[in-house]
RNA sequence: GCCGAAGUGGCGGAACAGGCAGACGCGCACGACUCAAACUCGUGUUCCUUCGGGAGUGUGGGUUCGAUUCCCACCUUCGGCACCA
């Protein structure tokens, strides 16, 4: 054998090579192979590259790739680039280069960090958002929500970005800051394009039991749809006009003291009076300049104008004043509130502000009618003042008082969500344009399935020019066009959709991603999909992976996927920090690149230190000293091999001894890796190579057994740390990559020990341990504890009152002190 | 405010169907190698101690022979939602 010392950079850049040349990660459908999806999410490809904390994702995945591929599954590994959209175009715009050449510099560059730090995708597999044959599909699939109703053209108060220029969906917005981090973040009234997500609030809902997701995003997706159950109620106004309103507390109806409209809502200026017209006015206006960040602020001060006008309270006929008030929100349910101020917290201080009545129907326990409240109350209670409903709990009265609304056509039933429809329109270059012209003559027509794509055009100043309207409206060729029903002249829409339109459905792809037929080939879809396990970073909780989820469930619908959940298991990786703990960016100087580190350490230091760093969901600060550790023990690991031994016969208690360590190990590898421990999986091989440094190789120790078991941790290394493996296996005289080896299996028998350390506590503090046989009784373990002088020290003239034994584990004696 | 997760040495963390707290690694100290340093290797490393032992897993209670693990109350940190009627 020809061992030096550990040089990785060496045996890396050999091995990536020899790799590159063979099909070694090749995802191939049905050999009578159980598969196995395992997907990261796809990047942006920004022109900044990978830095470690990329790979956090990535290494975990590529492990559990290569151990599922050892175990003998079919496995999927593969990657593509989200291409398009504002965090790629966002780059070229800065860098005044155009987004094409960024994509594919950067793709390139991406895809280079990926295999330095040897990752098993099967690039065979490649996908990019951005090119014509993938957003072909991402239009067809356009076109099909279209035809269903569930893609629609809109002009609502929409979130607008300053910075981005381009409208955003509220999913992408939060506390005035958008997604991509600008603040500012204004509403704009234009036309624009929305899936109608709202239609599948409940499915998507009801859908998070069964998956095997954190509770954390899970509940975080839940709370996003918000959905309440209750009840409208439609108020009249004296005119005769309707003003529905949703209320969660249909018991406090008879407790209504004014009613409340958004001041935007569409009847605020056909009710106002003309006496308080001024004031109405003005109260408008300044809710108009009110940013909606302020706006939504719990702790403003309640304030609203009277309109001049009333409604009836349609279960006593009673006539209510109307006012309108900024704390009303005019995107949720029908942009009015019937006020109760006994019995809400925000009506209860407007109540206050403007001395309107209080009028209490619900009894809070303990207290008698008639007691004035100083504060709203919300709890549940005997209703009161509440004509033939008196007396009834209040949880009871909300049912009847919405059955009797139901009978007497004055309401019904119904659930409200806070989740939007999901706007798509972005006023930008880089993105699938949206298959839509529009028509002199026919209005809005779609464009057939057969002409697509609808080309992006080729366009030099792709920048937005601060207009609010797309750049695409700038290429006359492509806006101008004909009408595909009627050949009249027609215009396209200018309108881009965002990327999370393209990772709607980019999964689907990889199961066969140059088939032109279809967004997917059927047979490879139902062979590879759903994803069996899929991991990425938390930040997509209400974006990409609601969106994924809504999309999916409309295939299903529509009977494209036999699957209504796209991803069975997902997992979301800790989020790796600088040394300073804040997020590495660039601009605070903090990054760390993978190929600073490969150069430093090799690649396989970089893999084993991120995987031994931390549990793998949990965030951690980078440490420059760490990684060293992890290149100390490739070297021991290394070093096993490359000593040199005198042969020696069969030392048999060692053997056995070996084998039992060897088995644990594989156990403990084994089990590790599937439950996402690689943090402990890592420190179970080194306490094993320690072991083995410890205890097997002083002196002139080598028998068949040691040959196997080192054989053995080469395979054991294999996921972790592919590059040394690989080198080890061929060194060790084999054949054939590592990676394709068989997993091996541990033996439960093999694996258990055969004497066992009890500890001995005496009135529970720990005084002695012995050594017993494994399944030794109470009797073996008494007698040997007491026979130990520690024991009998603690004992002293003391009285044994009690023994407690649990076997294999623990004896404590308890005694009367004398 | 509501919902969720988490608090263990100087640091990252390990152990939890209740049973030896601090595995593994970093750092540090001392030693070996070296002219010297770095690397590497070895030994030690929770705190206190009269060297017998005592205290100790955010705080205070509880259950138990026994609690980092279970229960109650609280404190702190981090996430999510936040005028949603």
């Amino acid at each position: 054998m020809m061992f030096g010392t550990y040089n990785p950079s060496n045996i890396e850049s050999k091995w990536r090579r020899e790799w590159q040349l063979s099909d070694l990660y090749r995802a191939l459908e049905s050999q009578g192979k159980p598969k196995y999806s395992c997907l990261d999410f796809f990047p942006y490809p920004s022109g900044e590259g990978l830095h470690v904390g990329h790979c956090r994702n990535y290494i975990p995945t590529d492990v559990l790739s290569r151990y599922m591929r050892m175990r003998g599954y079919n496995v999927l590994h593969p990657m593509g680039w989200d291409a398009f959209g504002e965090p790629t175009e966002h780059y070229a715009v800065t860098h005044g280069v155009h987004p094409r050449e960024t994509t594919d510099r950067s793709t390139e560059n991406f895809r280079r960090q990926m295999e330095l730090i040897g990752t098993s995708y099967d690039w065979s597999r490649e996908i990019d958002s951005s090119q014509p044959e993938f957003y072909r599909w991402t239009q067809w699939f356009f076109l099909k929500l279209y035809k269903k109703g569930l893609a629609y053209r809109s002009t609502n108060w929409q979130w607008w970005c300053p910075t981005c220029q381009t409208t955003l969906s509220s999913h992408e917005v939060s506390a005035g800051v958008c997604w991509r981090g600008h603040q500012g973040v204004v509403k704009r009234e234009i036309p624009a394009w929305y899936f109608r997500i709202t239609a599948y609030g409940d499915a998507l809902l009801d859908g998070l039991d069964d998956l095997d997701w954190s509770d954390r995003i899970k509940n975080i997706q839940r709370n996003w749809i918000g959905k309440s159950e209750g009840c409208e109620i439609i108020f009249r106004t004296e005119a005769g006009e309707a003003l529905p309103v949703f209320t969660t507390r249909p018991d406090t109806v008879f407790g209504v003291t004014f009613f409340l409209l958004a001041p935007e809502h569409p009847l605020v200026q056909k009710i106002t009076t003309d006496d308080q017209r001024t004031q109405v006015a003005a109260y408008s206006a300044q809710t108009a300049h009110l940013s909606e960040i302020d706006r939504m602020t719990e702790t403003r001060e309640k304030t609203g104008v009277f309109t001049g006008s009333f409604v009836i309270n349609p279960i006593n006929k009673s006539h209510i004043p109307v006012w309108i008030a900024d704390y009303v929100l005019p995107s949720y349910g029908s942009g009015a509130v019937m006020g109760v101020p006994a019995h809400d917290e925000r009506d209860y201080e407007l109540a206050r502000n403007y001395d309107l009545p209080v009028k209490v129907v619900i009894l809070p326990p303990g207290t008698s009618p008639g007691a004035s409240l100083d504060e709203a109350y919300l709890g549940p209670g005997e209703m009161i003042n509440s004509g033939e409903f008196d007396g009834l709990p209040s949880d009871e009265g909300s049912e009847r008082i919405t059955d009797y609304m139901e009978t007497h056509k004055l309401g019904c039933r119904k659930v409200q969500y806070r989740m939007r429809d999901w706007l798509i329109s972005r006023q930008r270059y880089w993105g699938t344009p949206i298959p839509i012209v529009y028509c002199q003559n026919c209005g809005e027509v779609p464009v057939p399935e057969e002409q697509l794509p609808v080309l992006l055009p080729n366009m030099d100043d792709f920048r937005p020019d601060g207009s609010g309207r797309s750049p695409l409206g700038r290429a006359a060729e492509f806006v101008n066009t004909t009408c595909p029903r009627c050949d009249g002249q027609a215009h396209r829409e200018t309108d881009t959709m965002g990327g999370f339109a393209c990772s709607s459905w980019y999964f689907l792809r990889f199961t066969s991603p140059h088939y032109d037929q279809g967004p997917f080939e059927e047979e490879a879809m139902r062979y590879w999909m759903p994803v069996d396990l899929y991991v990425g970073g938390i930040e997509h909780a209400v974006l990409h992976l609601l969106y994924a989820r809504f999309w999916t469930y409309f295939l299903a619908d529509e009977g494209l996927v036999p699957f209504k959940e796209p991803f069975t298991k997902l997992l979301n990786q800790g989020q790796l920090m600088g040394t300073d703990g804040l997020r590495m960016s660039k601009s605070r100087g903090n990054v760390i690149t993978p190929d600073s580190m490969v150069e430093k350490y090799g690649a396989d230091a970089l893999r084993v230190y991120e995987l031994f760093m931390a549990p793998f969901d949990q965030d951690v600060n980078w440490n420059d000293d760490g990684i060293n550790g992890a290149r100390r023990f490739l070297n021991r690991t290394w070093n096993l091999y490359s000593k040199t031994y005198l042969e020696s016969t069969a030392a048999s208690k060692k053997d056995k001894e070996l084998e039992r360590e060897l088995h644990k190990l594989i156990r403990n590898v084994s089990q590790r890796i599937e439950d996402f421990r690689f943090n402990t999986m890592i420190s179970a091989l080194m306490e094993f190579v320690n072991l083995l440094g410890e205890r097997y190789q002083t002196g002139n120790w080598r028998t068949e057994t040691y040959h196997r078991v080192l054989e053995t941790l080469i395979i054991l290394i294999a996921p972790a740390a592919p590059y040394i493996a690989e080198e080890l296996w061929h060194q060790t005289e084999h054949d054939g990559s590592v990676h394709i080896q068989d997993w091996p299996q541990w033996d439960a028998k093999l694996a258990e020990d055969e004497t066992v350390q009890i500890p001995i506590q005496v009135n529970g503090r720990l005084r002695a341990l012995v050594e017993v046989v494994k399944d030794a009784d109470q009797k073996e373990v008494e007698t040997a504890a007491f026979e130990s002088p520690k024991i009998q020290q603690h004992i002293g003239e003391g009285k044994v009152k009690e023994v407690i034994f649990v076997p294999g584990k623990i004896m404590n004696i308890l005694i009367d002190q004398p």
